[in-house]
DNA sequence: TATAATTAAAGTCAGGGAAAGTCAAAAAAG
DNA sequence: CTTTTTTGACTTTCCCTGACTTTAATTATA
């Protein structure tokens, strides 16, 4: 069995454990207990606990730092989830405003909220950074911020 | 439980049992209290109780000497306005986070709306701009958000 | 009383340590 | 051959301390 799905195995072990649906690691600590290299927990965080994956990690550094995996709970008829991975990873600012109308047109979040969500994807914000990366930023902030709405 | 989060919540039971939203300490005592280092004390509130967190400090040295935490308290309008001044052009993670918590604990914003603000300008989204950007892209997009709540 | 010495605070700052993040290259799997 | 995994060297962030400095009050002295 590999390591990666050693650590992805132990980890959901954690989160079926929690009560609250949260797993807080220590990433050396972790590593040292699996046996593999500290670096190699952050290689499987971001490649199977991912929005998409429904997951939201935190983390600290320096002393007493940490590494905290929230699990998003989904009922099956999650809005939300469908939402997050039609996403992908780039999404246009026309694409933005049509989807955060059609969430407050389902009712899935309020009118504030949609405001919100506008103003942190807005062009105001884009223009400071570079064209390249502006949808596929443009994205991984709309995908955390549906996150949390679920 | 870090020594500095220990100092930090103390110093906010302090200002909440206050009724001028004061607290005044001694520095070495305080720091027995803990027990930590005398310049700790210093160190959280050099990083955690600045004018920009919406705090203002004094103190005395030499016998009989002080340290004295006021929080301001504002009316939501110009608290906000205040707040997106402070931030100015760039604004670092942790400062962040404290910024939201106040916010927060201030009662300008549900903890729904301080989710979704922390999301929006989370790490895992500001790994994906490149480092020189990351501070100015989040002072952006923290102070469109904030302009909603107005 | 005026001044000098002592003591009692708080402030500063550089440095070490702890922890997570990054990235590219090697290795393994498919 | 291509994709995924694994590793380790290096970077960044954050925490904590101790030695030293500055300021203020108190006490001793001329």
């Amino acid at each position: 069995m590999r390591m990666s799905d050693l650590i992805t195995k132990e980890i959901i072990r954690m989160l079926n454990e929690s009560e609250e649906n949260t797993a807080e690691i220590q990433r050396n600590e972790f590593a040292g207990l699996i046996g593999c290299a500290p670096s190699q927990i952050n290689y499987v965080l971001a490649s199977r606990f991912t929005p998409e994956h429904g997951y939201i990690i935190e983390s600290r550094r320096g002393g007493g730092g940490y590494i905290r995996i929230k699990r998003v709970v989904l009922n099956s008829s999650s809005a939300f989830m469908h939402i997050i991975n039609s996403i992908g990873d780039s999404i246009d600012s026309m694409s933005t405003r049509i989807l955060i109308e059609n969430c407050l047109e389902a009712g899935l979040i309020s009118s504030e909220i949609a405001r919100l969500m506008a103003a942190a994807v807005s062009n105001t914000v884009m223009q400071t950074v570079p064209p390249v990366l502006k949808d596929s930023l443009r994205a991984n902030i709309l995908k955390q911020m549906l996150l949390t709405q679920i």
